[in-house]
Order: structure tokens, then C-alpha cells, then sequence
DNA sequence: CACACAATTTGACCATGTTCAAGAATAACG
DNA sequence: CGTTATTCTTGAACATGGTCAAATTGTGTG
């Protein structure tokens, strides 16, 4: 066995196939249509050795939006290096995985599904995708690392990116025009306007309304207390 | 057979019954562990019967919402009837719904499953609720109607609270806090903000921000133009 | 009543997600 | 090399949501 991080043992390329081969077919007939016995005919391989490989067929599609975030990231970080322009890498941060997720828009809504089911492996606002949101939320920090941030909003603000984030993606998915561009309007619209709060929060005018929201969502627990 | 508005002939009859034995057995059990079987077994009939007045497992999810909408139109009328003061009124209308699903958690999830498929008829965003979000967004606009109010806000506020109440109606069921007092509280909290922000945002200040978010959710067809 | 027609009810059947015990292939080890 | 443990693969079987054509019940009409 290899000791090495190569990622290819012959179980690795089977999964990765049948992967593959799945994602093929929820693109093309969307995710209920397609059987399981699709997929595996697809992949040359028995029913059951799908469900070696995945628990569920749902699994399939946290799996894919795990490899979603993954790419998400490599994107970032080839923008984060490239510019310091806040509203550039925030921008990016915004966008790039409305651009991933492009043509699987059929694939993506079935993300949402659970989202009402706290209990649920696929909830995306459960546990078993808090890794997934904890890096994306990563994202929008790093997006805000060369800023100077009062620790309260600097703690706010990746949670609140993310928050639109999800909000614009279920926009995305109902979105009929040409390549979803009016989302994307919406997208760059709504980041001018959070630039343009962000600046004014800190007026000593709204100094009360900004410390009433913040205590406000720290007792709902939305947000940690500070230590 | 009766012209008069009498409810229950004898299909109403067992209809009404097998929804009755199914939200038992959805509370008690959950949605997805209660099989169709269960719920024919209980009500006594054969598992085809079901399906003679529910199309699927899922439809019973969509009349009882349905049967919510109406019950928090009740709610809502009585409070409306009693005092003009705004913040009741709103208030009133915005925990309503709270109070009515109190029990209902495991149930109401369900509701969100297809938040992300838009043309599943189940989809709370989707066309085949449009009836009941318009009735929903009715209430906000009559909770809001003794006030002079200029005509975009009175456009945009029963949008934007009736977003409010489903955002907030998410976190309830993840909400662990005694009675969802959380929620509640964060509920009461928004509601204070915005009416704190439907004031600011007359001043001369704010004019072009707030034409600004506006025009961004015009462009967006999130609200109608103005005719 | 007798008949036609609509509303209701049924059991048998199908499709598909999922499980499982057992077999084949592969790696580990003496 | 031979033996053993591990990883992979499989076909058969199960549970459940959903369909359907036929049977049964009810209801109005001559």
C-alpha cells in the first residue's frame, strides 16, 4: 500500500469513477430521474458497488458539494494573490461558485433539501456540513484580512457574506434569465450596498444601532460571544 | 347530494380523517419513517384509499400547509380586529405561525425539502405555493395598512417581512431554547429594528440608499415595477 | 324498484432505494 | 511461494412510494 499522498488506489479510481459517471447523469435527467441502476450501469459496475462506495445516493451529492467548496477554494486563493483590492476579493469570493455551479443547477438544488431537517447528514445548515461552511465562511475572512475591522464586525461579516451567499444561490437556482446574469447583478449590487454599510456602521450616529444588532444576534446565538 | 356549503360528504369524511391519522402519526414518528401503510392502518382504510385523495405522501405535507395559512388568517383577524397599534399588529402576525407549528417541528421541515427545486410543486418558493405566499404576504400589508406609508415601502415591507418570517420560521426548527425562546426573542428584536429603520429611512440622508435598494431589487424582479 | 352512472375502495403489482451474505480479487506476511 | 487478512464486487432479496384495473358502494332518474 502506498504510504504516499498519491490518490489513486484502485478502490480511489472506482469511486472516482462512479462519481463522475453520476454526476454526468444528474446533469443530464436531474437527480430524481436518475437510478441508481443508471449510474452503476454507467460505471460498468454492480448496483451494490455504488453503495459500497456511497452510503446513499444522496451521498453522492454531498460529496459533490464538498468537491464544489474544494474548487471554490482554489479560485480564491488564485485571486487573494493576485489583488488586494477589497471589493475585487470580495467580489470573487461572491461570485466564483455561482460560476462552478453553472451548469448544475438541476444538481445544486438538491443541497437545499434538508435544510429544514436539523438532523439531517445533508442539511446545510446542520452538522454534517458544518466543515463545509466553516471553510466557506474561511473564504470571506481571508477575502477581509487586509483590512483593519473592529473586531465585532470583523467577526460579523464572513457569517454575513455567507449568509447572502446562500441566499443568492437559491436565487441563482430560480433565476431565468441569460446565465443567470440577474442574480449576478443582484450579487455585485448587494456587495456595493454591504461596502457601503460597512463604512457607514461606523458613524458615531449609528454607533447604538450597531452594538443593538450585534447583541441582538449574539442572544439568538447566531454569533459566538466574544472571550 | 347537499348544494349548500356543508363540508362533509362522506369523501370529505375520510379524507379529513386520514389527514388527521397521518399528522398524528408525522408528529409523533416523523415524516419520513411514517410509512403510507402506517397511515392507512390507522385510518382504517386501504393504503390506495390514500392515494385516492392525496397524490402522494408529500401532498398531505402541502395541505397542511395550506390548513396553517388559513389557520394564521384567523389569528391574524382577530388580532387586527382588536387594536391598531402597528407593533402589535405585526408582531401578532409575525409569531403567529410560531405558535401554530409549536408542535408541528418534525412536520414542518418537510415544507422547506424543496426550497431548492423550483419547479417541484412543493417548493415553498415555487409556483405551486404562489396562493399561499401571496396570502401570507397579505397579512404583513394588512397589519400595515392603517399607516401612511410612502407606496414603495408599502410595496417592499409585507416582501420583505414575509422573507423575514420564513427566515426566522428556519431557525425555529433548529432552535433548542425552551419553547424556541431564541427565535421568539430574535423574532421581537428584528421586528424593533425594522420598524427603527422604516423611520430612518424617511430621512433626507438616506433617500439615496434607499432608492438605491430598490431600484437593485427592481432589477432583480423581486418586487414588481410600479405601474 | 331497476337501471345507469359517478364516487369510493380495494388488492395485486411495479419501480427503485437500500441491505446483506457470500464470493472474487488483491495486498500483507511468514 | 502459500496462507491469511483486507478490500472490493456481486446478485438476490427487502421495504416502501406509487399505479391500476376491477370491484363495491352510493346516488339520482325513469
Amino acid at each position: 500500500m502506498f504510504k504516499n499522498n498519491v490518490p489513486t488506489t484502485k478502490g480511489e479510481q472506482t469511486r472516482s469513477h462512479i462519481f463522475d459517471c453520476a454526476l454526468d447523469l444528474f446533469r443530464d435527467n436531474g437527480f430524481d430521474p436518475t437510478t441508481m441502476q443508471d449510474i452503476a450501469n454507467r460505471a460498468e459496475v454492480a448496483k451494490s458497488a455504488a453503495y459500497y462506495y456511497f452510503p446513499s445516493k444522496e451521498a453522492i451529492i454531498q460529496a459533490y458539494y464538498e468537491s464544489l467548496q474544494s474548487q471554490q477554494e482554489s479560485l480564491c486563493a488564485a485571486v487573494f494573490a493576485e489583488t488586494k483590492d477589497l471589493k475585487k476579493r470580495l467580489h470573487a469570493t461572491l461570485i466564483s461558485k455561482f460560476d462552478l455551479v453553472q451548469h448544475d443547477r438541476k444538481l445544486l438544488g438538491v443541497v437545499f433539501r434538508y435544510t429544514g431537517e436539523p438532523t439531517h447528514p445533508l442539511s446545510c445548515l446542520g452538522k454534517g456540513t458544518a466543515e463545509i461552511r466553516r471553510r466557506a465562511t474561511v473564504l470571506f475572512a481571508q477575502a477581509l484580512e487586509l483590512e483593519r475591522l473592529p473586531q465585532d464586525l470583523q467577526q460579523l461579516l464572513p457569517l454575513a457574506l455567507w449568509s447572502l451567499q446562500m441566499g443568492l444561490l437559491v436565487m441563482f437556482l430560480y433565476d431565468s434569465s441569460l446565465g443567470q446574469k440577474r442574480t449576478r447583478q443582484l450579487a455585485a449590487g448587494s456587495l456595493d450596498f454591504t461596502l457601503k454599510m460597512m463604512t457607514l456602521a461606523r458613524l458615531p450616529v449609528l454607533k447604538p444601532v450597531r452594538t443593538k444588532v450585534l447583541s441582538l444576534l449574539r442572544e439568538a446565538d447566531l454569533i459566538p460571544e466574544l472571550n
